[in-house]
RNA sequence: GGAGAGGUGGCCGAGCGGCUGAAGGCGCUCCCCUGCUAAGGGAGUAUGGGGUUUAUAGCCCCAUCGAGGGUUCGAAUCCCUCCCUCUCCGCCA
C-alpha cells in the first residue's frame, strides 16, 4: 500500500512513475473520493464532538438530581444524523481503502524502463554453460529414463501439474532442502523458521497477494459455524513477513532474518499453455525463502546481500546463471525493486528464473502495520520487507538432471550433495 | 467433541453504564539529591486520523480497552456473532 500523504502531496508525480510499470492511476477518482471523505470526515468528527459534549452535561444534570428532559430533547435527532454521517463516511472510505489495495508498487528509480520481460537487463552472468559431447536431453527425459520421475502416476492420484519422485531423486530433493537450509543460517545468518502452510485473508493481504490475486491462490473451503477463511500458501514469504505484523519491533532486534522451507501452492491460473511439461510449473513445489526485515535505510544493501546469498546456493552447486533486474513493467505487484536469478538449462537451452529476490520497501510494511521503533526519533516508523527464495527446489532439480546428466543416462551428485546422499557420487 | 474462565497501554493488573484514554505497580526517559554504587524525591511515558500552522513544536477535536454488529442521550463496562488464550473431561499424530 502507497503512503496516503503522498498520494495527497503528490499525486501527479506518483501516477507518472506508475506509469512506468504500466499502471493506469485514476488521478480524478481518487482526489475526489479524498476530497468528499475530508468533508465528510470533518462533519462527523463534528456531530461526533457534539454528541460527547451534550451526553457528558446530561450525566453531569443528573448526578445533581436535576431535570434531563430538555437536555434529551436538545439531543434528540442528533444520534440520527450522526449514523447517517458515520455510515456514509465509512462506506467512503471503505471504497477509498479497497482503491489504495489496488494501487501497486512505486518501481525504484535504479529499475530499468520497459514492458515486458524482453526489456529486462543482465547485470552480471557467472559460469560457463558444460559443452556437451552428446544432445542434452531435458530434465523430463533425464528423470524418466532413471525410472525415478513419475508425472503419470501424479496425474492419476491429482491431476496435472503434480509430480513423483523416488528413490535417490527424492533424496536428492531432500538433501537439496538440507543443504540450502544449513548454508543460510550456518553461513549467511539467517534464523531457520517452521510456519504454517495454512494463512488466513490477513496475512495475505498483508504482502500483497489479496485482494487481488484470489485466483492464484488455492481456497480451503469453509467450514460450518466459523467464519475463518484459510488459503494454502504460495510462498512461504507470506507466513515469514507476517510474523511482524502488527508488532513494534525494539531497534536492538533488527534486523530479521528469517530463512524457511515450506511447499508452495499455486493454482497457475493464468498460464494454462505455459510450461506444461516437466517440473517446471507445479501446483505444489518447495522453496527455501530468505526473508529479511530491515530499517528503512538498509533495505537495498539487504537486497542486494540477499541476492548473492541465492547467488550463493547456485556457485556451490557449479551451475551457471545471470542475474536479471526486472524493468519496471516486469516486476511485481508489491516490489519496488526485483532481481530474477536465471539459471542455464541445456535442455532448453535457456535461462529459466529459479529464484526472485525484490524490496518492497514499505509496501508490505504499511499493509501490515509492521512497525520498529526508531531510536532517534522514539517514534514507531514502518518497516522495509526483503525477501527471496534461496532457492526454487524443485527447479534447482530441474537444472541439476540437465547440467549433471552424463551420456549413459546417469546424473552426477553435486559435491556438496554428496554428504547428505551416504556419498553416493552418481545416481542411475 | 463436552464443561468452564478469560482477552484492558511496553509488561503486570484494577475498572463492570457518565467525571476512565483508562487507578495502582513494574519497566523506560529526563531532572533533583548523594564522593562511587545502592537507595530516595519529582516530572514524563499508547497508536492512528482531522483541524490550526509556511512547517515543526504547541493547541483543539475524533477514533481505538481481541474483531465486527446492536441497545442507550452516553459503552472498556450490557446484548449478539466471530477470532484467540487458558483449565478440566473425551478423542487423537
Amino acid at each position: 500500500m502507497l503512503d496516503l500523504k503522498l498520494l495527497r502531496t503528490d499525486i501527479n508525480d506518483v501516477a507518472l512513475r506508475l506509469k512506468r510499470r504500466g499502471f493506469e492511476l485514476d488521478v480524478n477518482a481518487f482526489t475526489q473520493m479524498e476530497e468528499s471523505r475530508r468533508v465528510l470526515q470533518q462533519k462527523t468528527q463534528e456531530l461526533q464532538a457534539e454528541r460527547n459534549s451534550k451526553s457528558k452535561s446530561i450525566g453531569q444534570a443528573k448526578a445533581k438530581g436535576e431535570d434531563i428532559t430538555p437536555l434529551l430533547q436538545e439531543v434528540d435527532g442528533l444520534s440520527e444524523a450522526l449514523k447517517t454521517s458515520e455510515q456514509a463516511l465509512n462506506a467512503l472510505q471503505d471504497k477509498l481503502n479497497d482503491m489504495l489495495l489496488d494501487i501497486p508498487n512505486i518501481p525504484h528509480e535504479t529499475v530499468p524502463e520497459g514492458k515486458s520481460e524482453e526489456d529486462n537487463v543482465e547485470i552480471r552472468r557467472w559460469g560457463e554453460p558444460r559443452q556437451f559431447e552428446f544432445v542434452a536431453k531435458d530434465h523430463v527425459e533425464v528423470g524418466e529414463n532413471i525410472g525415478q520421475l513419475d508425472f503419470e502416476s501424479a496425474a492419476k492420484i491429482s491431476g496435472s501439474r503434480f509430480m513423483i519422485l523416488s528413490a535417490e531423486l527424492a533424496r536428492m530433493h531432500r538433501a537439496l532442502i538440507q543443504y540450502m537450509l544449513n548454508k543460510h543460517t550456518d553461513v549467511n545468518g539467517y534464523q531457520e523458521m517452521y510456519v504454517p502452510y495454512l494463512v488466513n485473508a490477513d496475512s495475505l493481504q498483508g504482502t500483497g497477494q489479496l485482494p487481488k490475486f484470489e485466483e492464484d491462490l488455492f481456497a480451503i473451503r469453509e467450514h460450518e459455524g466459523t467464519s475463518q477463511q484459510y488459503y494454502l500458501i504460495p510462498t512461504a514469504e507470506v507466513p515469514l513477513t507476517n510474523i511482524v505484523r502488527d508488532n513494534i519491533i525494539p531497534p536492538d532486534q533488527m534486523p530479521k532474518r528469517f530463512v524457511a522451507h515450506t511447499p508452495c501452492f499455486r493454482s497457475e491460473a493464468g498460464s494454462y499453455g505455459r510450461d506444461t511439461r516437466g517440473m517446471i510449473r507445479q501446483h505444489q513445489f518447495e522453496k527455501v525463502e530468505l526473508v529479511q526485515i530491515v530499517r528503512p535505510t538498509e533495505s537495498h544493501q539487504a537486497l542486494e546481500a540477499l541476492t548473492l546469498h541465492a547467488e550463493g546456493i547456485l556457485q556451490d552447486l557449479n551451475l551457471p546463471y545471470r542475474v536479471m533486474s526486472l524493468c519496471a513493467g516486469d516486476i511485481g505487484f508489491s516490489a519496488c525493486k526485483t532481481y530474477d536469478l536465471e539459471v542455464w538449462l541445456p535442455g532448453q537451452e535457456k535461462y529459466r528464473e529459479i529464484s526472485s529476490c525484490s524490496n518492497f520497501e514499505d509496501f508490505q510494511a504499511r499493509r501490515m502495520k509492521a512497525r520498529w521503533r526508531n531510536p532517534e526519533s522514539g517514534k514507531p516508523e514502518l518497516v522495509h520487507t526483503v525477501n527471496g527464495s534461496g532457492l526454487a527446489v524443485g527447479r534447482t532439480l530441474v537444472a541439476i538432471l540437465e547440467n549433471y546428466q552424463q551420456a549413459d543416462g546417469s546424473v552426477k551428485v553435486p559435491e556438496v550433495l554428496q554428504p547428505f546422499m551416504g556419498g553416493k557420487t552418481s545416481i542411475l
